[in-house]
DNA sequence: AATTTTCTTGACTATTTGGTCAGGTTTATC
DNA sequence: GATAAACCTGACCAAATAGTCAAGAAAATT
């Protein structure tokens, strides 16, 4: 019962918190998504802030993915267009995953706070230092990559956070396979050159 | 009194709608913030989301400004850079604002969802056919309009809606006037370039 | 089969919170 | 200065909600 019903409570808890955020969910809410009387969600977590917690960790799991081709004897063309393109098909298969971890970062990520000042830090400076190589070797425009890095997360995920207001300009409800395949050449396009690596 | 009573309450419920979303803050604290009587505020503004809801036009209001720029006979690449550099300053001077809309639209844009299948839309609609007309012109590389508006939108408002993540990877605690001008020259040149309007 | 451990839940509680209201005070109008 | 209008607030209330608990059901262990 344990796996099952953590599988259960963990996904609706996702699914709640990403339409009203922490404050604004109920874990009445989230007991009767999951098919589990209130008081056996508090038997596996004991508070909700807990179970926020485990849905962040699951979700920060997946967030960081998808950044091994970014190594400086890679093609630096191949290497961030794979990247942008996961990044997107993130925001595709799990848009309300990107919610919660938005609307946790929205608010100051006083739960995840930490692991954005110790692992991402250090992921990105990694990162920041294969791509400063690759500009100092002409592969790449002189662009600051740390910059760089967060147009690509802001514009990825802005297909799933602000979901609302691209199908309000657009005019259809939900973006469809067919469009989001557009809006990834789109966005792959832009920050190819953006980063003078092509044409 | 009307007036300065509406302001304070109008800056305080900015201020906390921004730190805690619509469901986290609580008019109590608002009233405080606003020094006045929490029955005070209910004597101005009927409900929370009353309230709420002229917050947002507030916003909306400040959210449109600058595309004026974006017409035929304009340059592209001025029209462009400063777009983008208003975009910037926005982000710079009200983050709160910035981060109320986000939540906003992060959460359905329940409220302002007619605003932006309409006015929004239509002026979306509008500086697309500008700029797919400098295409046809030669005049700016071949990148679908709308899509540039999403990653112009995304990339500007990311330095004040994910400010917590921002500030975590640089490892400063908020970003100086000297790092937002880098911020803003980072940002353009990576736009401009994608555009085709440089080099 | 007995016993222990794990799981389940209805009923309950303490607290928080949006909103009301009666009665008072200040400000404008005549 | 009287009257009316606008403004202010302490006290109150009903609803919502996170979390507890005792008692039982199911599963695992011996």
């Amino acid at each position: 019962m344990r796996l099952r019903n953590q599988a259960a409570l963990l996904r609706a808890a996702e699914h709640v918190f990403a339409r009203a955020g922490f404050a604004g969910a109920t874990v009445a809410d989230i007991a009767t998504e999951a098919g589990i009387a209130k008081a056996n969600l508090h038997y596996y977590y004991r508070t909700k802030r807990d179970l926020y917690r485990a849905v962040l960790t699951n979700i920060l799991a997946l967030w960081l993915t998808e950044t091994d081709g970014i190594v400086a004897d890679a093609d630096p063309r191949a290497a961030l267009e794979h990247y942008i393109r996961a990044k997107m098909r993130f925001s595709r298969e799990y848009p309300e995953a990107s919610r919660v971890f938005a609307n946790e970062v929205l608010h100051g990520a006083t739960e995840i706070g930490g692991f954005l000042a110790t692992d991402l830090r250090a992921l990105v400076a990694a990162k920041t230092r294969v791509m400063q190589d690759w500009i100092k070797h002409g592969k790449m425009a002189a662009i600051d990559p740390q910059h760089l890095f967060f147009a690509i997360w802001a514009t990825t995920q802005t297909y799933a956070d602000f979901a609302a207001q691209i199908a309000a300009v657009t005019g259809s409800d939900v973006l469809s396979e067919r469009d989001y395949g557009h809006a990834t050449d789109a966005v792959v396009a832009m920050f190819l050159r953006a980063a003078g690596l092509v044409q």
